[in-house]
RNA sequence: GGAGGGAUGGCAGAGUGGUCGAAUGCGGCGGUCUUGAAAACCGUUGAGGCUUCACGGUCUCCGGGGGUUCGAAUCCCUCUCCCUCCGCCA
C-alpha cells in the first residue's frame, strides 16, 4: 500500500497513476483522504479524553498510596462518564481505520515515470531482442516431441490430480532437475543467498506481498489450517523479513529460492494452456532483492540483466518487454517481462518477470531499515524469475530438436545431464 | 495427539494491580582520559500515531485478540508460537 502522507501530498500523481494503470475508480483517492481526515479528528479527540482519564487514574493512585481513601473514592466516581465516551470513540476509530485501510488497499502503486503509458499488451515496448528466432517448417511443438518420447505424461497427471499437473518422466525429469541446479548455481555465483522456503504460507504473508486482497483467487487454499499454497516463492521469501527493522549495512540483501508454484489459473483456455504453456503446478527459481530506496532503479536493471544472461547461456532467443502502465500490475512501479522464443509454436512465451515494488510491499509488511540519520524507513523490494521452468523446457525441446528427431542438450546443462542428447 | 512450563526493549533478565515504557547487566552510540587503542568513568540508546513552523505536548504498544478495573506487563478468557515429557513418525 501507499503511504497516506504521500497520497495527501501527491493527490494528482496518485490519481493519474491509477488512471494510467487502468483503474477506473480514482475517486477512492478522495474517499481515502476524507476518511483519513475523519480518522485523525477522532484520534485527537480520543487522545485528549484518554489523557484526562490517565491523569485521574494517576491521582487516584497517589491518594491511595497516601491512605486518603475518601478523596480517592470521590475521584473514582468522576471517571465514570468519561469511560463511556472513550469506548464509543474507540469503536468509531476502529471502524474508521478499517474503512480507511480498505480504501488504501484499493490504490495501486504509482508507475515510475520511465514506464510507457498504455492500456493493453500492445502498448508494451520491446526493450531488447536477442538471438534469431527459428522459423523452419519442420519444427514441432514441444507437446508432440514430449508425447512421442513419452517424456511428459499429461493424461496420468490428469488421472492422479487434474489437468495442469503433468508427470515428467525419465530424461525430462532429469532435465528439470538440471535446470533447477543450473539456475540456483548461477544465482549463488552472482551473489544471491540460496533459501529453501515453506510451500504454504499464512494469511499475513499472502497479504504482505499483495496476493490478498488483490489476487486471492489465483491461490490454492488449505482452509482447515488457514494456509495458501504459494503461487511463487516471492511470497515466503519476501515475507522472510516481514515486521523487521534491518540495519543499513545489511542492505542490499539478495535471495534465491527454488520452489514449485501453484496457481489456479481460473478462466484460462485455448492455446494458452496447451502443453507446458500454462500449468497449475510448475517449478521456478525465484530471485528477491531487499534494497536501499536510492538504489532500487538500478537494482531492477541488474536483476533484468541477470535474468537475460540465463537465456543467453542457454542460447535461447528471447526478447525483453518494458511493460506499459496498463499491463504491469497493481503493486509494481516498473516491470520487465522476458519472453523466450518457442519455435514449435512460433510465438513468444513469458519466462521471467522482473519487478520493482518500491516501498509498496515493504509498507504492507512493515519491513524497514535504519537510514543514515538513524530514522526508520521502508526498504524497497524487487523480484524476478530466474527462471520459470516449463516454458524454458518447452523452448529447449523445440529449439534444440533436430530434423532427425533428436533433442540436443544445451551446452551449459551437459554437466548436469550426463549426456549430449536428452 | 496427551500432560506441564513459558513468551518483557538488539540480547540476557527483573518486575504479580497504582508516578513502569519498564530495574539491572551486556551490546550500540557520543564524550572524558590517551600519541592511538584498550581499560575506566560520564552521558545516551525501542517502535508507531496524532498535534506543532519549531520547542514541545499527548496517545498506543511488555507474543496476538478480547475482558475485569478509576488504573493491567501484572488478574480472567481465547488464539498463536516456543520449551520439557509421553505417544506417533519421514
Amino acid at each position: 500500500m501507499l503511504d497516506i502522507t504521500f497520497i495527501r501530498e501527491n493527490i494528482a500523481l496518485v490519481k493519474q497513476g491509477m488512471i494510467n494503470k487502468g483503474e477506473k475508480n480514482s475517486e477512492v483517492v478522495d474517499l481515502v483522504l476524507q476518511k483519513d481526515e475523519e480518522w485523525r479528528s477522532v484520534v485527537t479527540q480520543l487522545d485528549r479524553l484518554r489523557a484526562e482519564g490517565n491523569k485521574k487514574a494517576k491521582q487516584i493512585g497517589v491518594l491511595m498510596g497516601q491512605g486518603k481513601k475518601e478523596e480517592a473514592q470521590k475521584l473514582i466516581k468522576e471517571t465514570g462518564d468519561n469511560k463511556e465516551e472513550v469506548k464509543e470513540l474507540e469503536a468509531k476509530l476502529t471502524t474508521l481505520q478499517a474503512e480507511r485501510d480498505d480504501l488504501l488497499y484499493q490504490i495501486p502503486n504509482v508507475p515510475d515515470e520511465s514506464v510507457p503509458v498504455g492500456h493493453t499488451e500492445d502498448d508494451n515496448q520491446v526493450f531488447k531482442t536477442w538471438g534469431k528466432p527459428a522459423k523452419d517448417e519442420w519444427l514441432q511443438p514441444h507437446w508432440d516431441i514430449a508425447a512421442e518420447k513419452k517424456w511428459i505424461d499429461f493424461d496420468r497427471g490428469s488421472k492422479v490430480t487434474g489437468a495442469g499437473f503433468p508427470f515428467y518422466v525419465g530424461q525430462m525429469a532429469r532435465l528439470q532437475r538440471a535446470l533447477i541446479n543450473f539456475f540456483l548455481n548461477e544465482a549463488v555465483e552472482n551473489g544471491f543467498t540460496e533459501i529453501q522456503a515453506p510451500y504454504f504460507v499464512n494469511e499475513d504473508s499472502a497479504r504482505g506481498t499483495g496476493q490478498i486482497p488483490d489476487k486471492e483467487d489465483m491461490m490454492y487454499t488449505i482452509p482447515r489450517d488457514g494456509f495458501f499454497a504459494i503461487p511463487t516463492a516471492e511470497v515466503p521469501v519476501t515475507n522472510f523479513h516481514r515486521d523487521e527493522i534491518l540495519a543499513m549495512d545489511e542492505l542490499p540483501i539478495y535471495y534465491t529460492a527454488y520452489t514449485p508454484c501453484w496457481r489456479r489459473e481460473a478462466g484460462s483456455y485455448g492455446k494458452d494452456v496447451r502443453g507446458l504453456n500454462r500449468l497449475h503446478q510448475f517449478d521456478k527459481v525465484e530471485l528477491v532483492k531487499f534494497v536501499h530506496p536510492d538504489t532500487s532503479d538500478s537494482e531492477l536493471e541488474t536483476l533484468r540483466e541477470y535474468a537475460e544472461s540465463l537465456l543467453e547461456k542457454l542460447n535461447l532467443p528471447y526478447r525483453t518487454l518494458l511493460m506499459c502502465t496498463g499491463d504491469m500490475g497493481f503493486t509494481q512501479t516498473k516491470k520487465y517481462d522476458l519472453e523466450v522464443w518457442s519455435p514449435g509454436q512460433q510465438r513468444w512465451l513469458e519466462v521471467s518477470s522482473c519487478s520493482n515494488f518500491g516501498s509498496f510491499q515493504a509498507r504492507r509488511m512493515q519491513l524497514r531499515y535504519k537510514n543514515e540519520k538513524g530514522k526508520t524507513e521502508m526498504v524497497h523490494t524487487l523480484n524476478g524469475s530466474g527462471l520459470a521452468l516449463p516454458r524454458i523446457v518447452a523452448s529447449i525441446l523445440e529449439t534444440y530438436q533436430t530434423e532427425a528427431g533428436d533433442v540436443i542438450v544445451p551446452e551449459v546443462l551437459k554437466p548436469f545431464m550426463g549426456s549430449d542428447k536428452i
